[in-house]
DNA sequence: ACGCTTTGGTTCAGATTCGAAAATCACCGC
DNA sequence: GCGGTGATTTTCGAATCTGAACCAAAGCGT
């Protein structure tokens, strides 16, 4: 009861989590029409090809990706299974592993990238005007900072 | 090349992705921690609740919640199991089948809706002004206008 | 009524995802 | 240097999701 969102905020609420759903699976399809990526693999490629070194430790490149750890062995595993990625035990800390772009993997990524940000323009972008641009990333940037901040306090209970 | 982002709506759009990446497991982790439904669960039981005869076709149904039909199915059926909701066949079509809301759903869903509005408010709702509602609201309903469009047009070929 | 195509849903096999427990190594104080 | 504690990643089993094949009923033309 005095928990109950107007209706303006409601409205909000449902358009974004349908639209957002929508488009999700949208730029999935998109991505498989023409490449042999999915979404997650893309992502990784992306991270790996900007990061110095082109490579990434797991724990960095699963909290970046918001992907649980078991995912994340999966996923990579299965980027390496096709030579986009290779795994290599990190120099530092014997305990830890990490990601490495092949050049077969920033062949793949070259390749598909200007599909997919014609995806993302065709889809959402280019429908955006200045004025709306600037609302989404203030938007996403303050919620990005707060939830990552959520996280991080919930798994080091320092509290008190 | 001619198709790059310029730099503020790239930034933009990896905000978006990221942080609702965020939003949404941190929705269903809210979820599961005071109820026992996952998004899915919760989504199917507030779209009954509203229809008419709490009941619903499951093809308007998979439309709606942006599901495959096999996936719609095995949803249903894993509600089912549970007492959620209950399978029709639908009178006027003997091919179709329809979900109902049962008394359990309903009592499970007036359960967990406090706690996921909270949920809501408190991760996004409540730290947007009204201009970021409004802005929100009419960029993801133009988009969920859009996509529903570009969806049904590709399933229906009827070009030229 | 009879074929043919289309539509609405399900089933099945296989791929993907998750959480929990285990394995591996680092770090710290003694 | 040794045991305890913590951090990083993997493994394992179960749950979930997908696409393709399938079935039954409806629609349509003849």
């Amino acid at each position: 009861m005095t928990d109950s969102l107007d209706p303006e905020r409601l409205a909000c609420w449902r358009a974004y989590i349908e639209a957002s759903q929508r488009l999700f699976t949208q730029l999935e399809d998109d991505l498989r029409a023409d490449s042999e990526l999915s979404f997650a693999d893309y992502h990784v490629l992306v991270l790996l090809s900007e990061a110095p070194g082109q490579r990434l430790r797991m724990g960095e490149l699963a909290g970046r990706l918001v992907f649980s750890p078991s995912r994340l062995t999966y996923q990579i595993s299965s980027m390496q299974k096709r030579g986009l990625v290779a795994r290599e035990s990190c120099p530092d800390d014997r305990r830890g592993s990490e990601a490495v772009l092949t050049a077969a993997g920033l062949l793949t990524l070259r390749e598909a990238a200007p599909h997919h940000r014609r995806s993302a323009r065709t889809h959402l972008i280019d429908d955006l005007d200045d004025a709306e641009v600037a609302c989404l990333t203030r938007v996403f940037e303050r919620l990005g900072r707060r939830l990552r901040a959520d996280r991080d306090a919930s798994s080091t209970p320092a509290d008190k």
